[in-house]
DNA sequence: GTTACCATACCTAGAAATAGGTATTTTTTA
DNA sequence: TAAAAAATACCTATTTCTAGGTATGGTAAC
């Protein structure tokens, strides 16, 4: 029978941490070893308690995320992953390049968040398949026009002064702001930007 | 004479830094005796360089601007300048409690640089007067019912349930929209939205 | 070589936002 | 307490956005 895993969580918003720990808490071979709201005091844990696995917030206050990985860059045998509430390509690229295992999203279900821990705990990085393959998923869901258009719109540009730009009918670029607005989900500008930023599309 | 004003320049991006470069290199009383762009070399060559003022950008890689200004609390003379893009309020208030000197946006002139950079190497923090009354006026421009309003429309609602939700009338939240659209110069949401993120109004 | 997607353009209708007013009451401030 | 600012409400008119269609030519994928 193998060891249990052995979890560390920082999270700024204690709502966070009793989530995860509620969807981790009946599986026997994981423990949760410790938690923190504070980026300094999970820092200080991680080197005294050693976790295998520390999932950490990206934005705390004190420390954040990021910074503790790349503080104990190649000190500690810890895995970790990235929690963060928006998909955001650049917090991805970072967390890459300071030797994460993984990135998830606050909203991760119970079975992401085991088969994340399970693949992390054995060595896996899940960035370039899975995260990498969102991200453009999520890119190329917008068609280039549509990328166009949009970035447009949050310039602040009315559609007829977008399609003067990019050489358009006021038809097409309407077409193009309804098919963004569906694919978004929403039905005004406001929540079409708010929907951008969470997800990282520009 | 005196001696000259060594100043050392951090900032995630190479513009910013050759920009302020320029604007400083023709006066004989400061010497740019270091630059980086990144927030870990930046905080090794403070601590060597002893600088007399460090400009540094509020967001680099490796360590941001905050972070370096608190890990040298009490422990340096260097006067920290906060740079930043956008004028948070929060951000002013953190800068504030871990001793900074002064907060610049990223656009400032010549002539403005040259007098924080004077005033602080002579021992003088630009708070309170200017900046925070130049935030408080930001605020205060607009009345509360215009940021309540302001704050639904952030959060995607139309009018119509802005009203409903604040117990107005339809015709008063046209009001505050229009007078909101007047106050920030623009005319559509998207615009205001960018107004909002760039004054840092919430 | 058919299916799927994309870009383009058009039509219609209704909802919502924008922009210009005016005006009354309440609250704040000088 | 008088003046100024804020909040409220209404009116009208125009513009813009939103949302539902349809349709066609091109390109890419399978």
């Amino acid at each position: 029978m193998k060891e249990s895993i052995n979890i560390y969580i920082a999270d700024d918003h204690q709502i966070v941490i009793d989530g995860l720990s509620l969807l981790l808490k009946n599986q026997n071979n994981i423990a949760i070893i410790g938690t923190s709201n504070d980026g300094v005091k999970a820092y200080n844990d991680i080197v005294a308690l050693k976790p295998d696995i520390a999932l950490l917030d990206l934005r705390m206050p004190g420390k954040e995320g990021l910074e503790i990985i790349k503080s104990l860059l190649g000190k500690t045998n810890t895995k970790f992953i990235i929690l963060s509430m928006h998909q955001e390509k650049r917090y991805v690229l970072d967390a890459m390049n300071y030797n994460a295992y993984a990135y998830l999203l606050k909203n991760v279900g119970q079975q992401e968040l085991l088969n994340t821990i399970y693949k992390v705990a054995s060595g896996e990085k899940l960035f370039n398949q899975d995260l990498l393959n969102n991200q453009k998923e999520e890119k190329a869901f917008l068609s280039p026009r549509e990328m166009d258009v949009l970035r447009e719109i949050m310039n602040g540009l009315k559609s007829a002064e977008i399609a003067e730009r990019l050489n358009l009918s006021l038809f097409t670029v309407n077409t193009h702001r309804k098919n963004l607005m569906k694919k978004a989900g929403v039905n005004n500008v406001s929540q079409l930007i708010t929907w951008v930023n969470e997800k990282g599309i520009m």
